[in-house]
DNA sequence: TTGAATGCAAATCGTTTGCATCTCA
DNA sequence: TGAGATGCAAACGATTTGCATTCAA
């Protein structure tokens, strides 16, 4: 349960950890508080406290912040770099890796004129999967 | 002031469609709230009427959202295809365009599996631009 | 005429925050 | 011990919605 920051080793955010570590698609606040209060120990922790550790996680480059045009905003690990493909009528997702795209947006980013660094990117998709169409 | 749907033509519909095409950035409803305003004869426009119409018109493809991880959403002409660097401690936004890109884009699409038509992707670089470097 | 658009105010809902208390390091 | 973490409740702010009224077609 290694962090990359220098933050306090709680029962709650090692279980959100956890629940990031084990998950397949991006979380929100409500998915992960509702995991959380599935764990025996920590079934009374708070919503605000999730709110706050995604945001200290965030923060911290341990989480990144995705928009897949839903409500809520969700966040993977930040270490796992893939993209999305969201259907827009149900909650599906799918992921994908693209080696050229990273390549491209490399370059792109050395071209910018107003910017020197770019330290990140989001890349999704929308679309309608074969259950919803 | 040619609409792609059938809606109705408004004063307060088309002057946002005009403040869009003007527009070198995107969005967000305050913002066309605040343009709206200052227009002699809307200026009395409810912000309601501004959300109401910002959604009717991404419903009817006109306009797409553009999540720049700022606290609102923005929106920008669905039909000017472009990407954006946003520097994530100011409000600057400059643009791209990278034909490859879309090749790339298009082809992961076609490996998808659980979906079917893929109909829109965002894509937007973060970083910090020179002037908050 | 009539369905769509608007104004107004209240409601929603995801998210944040102040403050007292507790816990890890 | 002291900074960070949590609980709780209230606050916030962006966005939505119900309802009566107005307007475009």
């Amino acid at each position: 349960m290694e962090h990359k920051i220098k933050l306090k080793n709680t029962p709650v955010r090692n279980a959100i950890l956890k629940i990031f570590k084990e998950a397949s698609v991006p979380l929100d606040a409500e998915m992960v508080f509702k995991k959380i209060s599935k764990i025996k120990d920590l079934k009374g922790t708070n919503e605000a406290t999730i709110y706050r550790n995604l945001t200290t996680l965030e923060q911290g480059k341990v989480l990144r912040k995705i928009d897949l045009r839903k409500d809520s905003i969700h966040f993977e690990l930040a270490d796992l770099h893939h993209h999305h493909i969201v259907c827009t009528s149900c909650e599906k997702v799918e992921d994908f890796e693209n080696k050229e795209i990273e390549k491209i947006l490399s370059k792109v980013t050395k071209k910018s004129e107003k910017f020197t660094k770019v330290t990140d990117h989001s890349l999704e998709l929308f679309g309608v999967c074969r259950e919803c169409a």
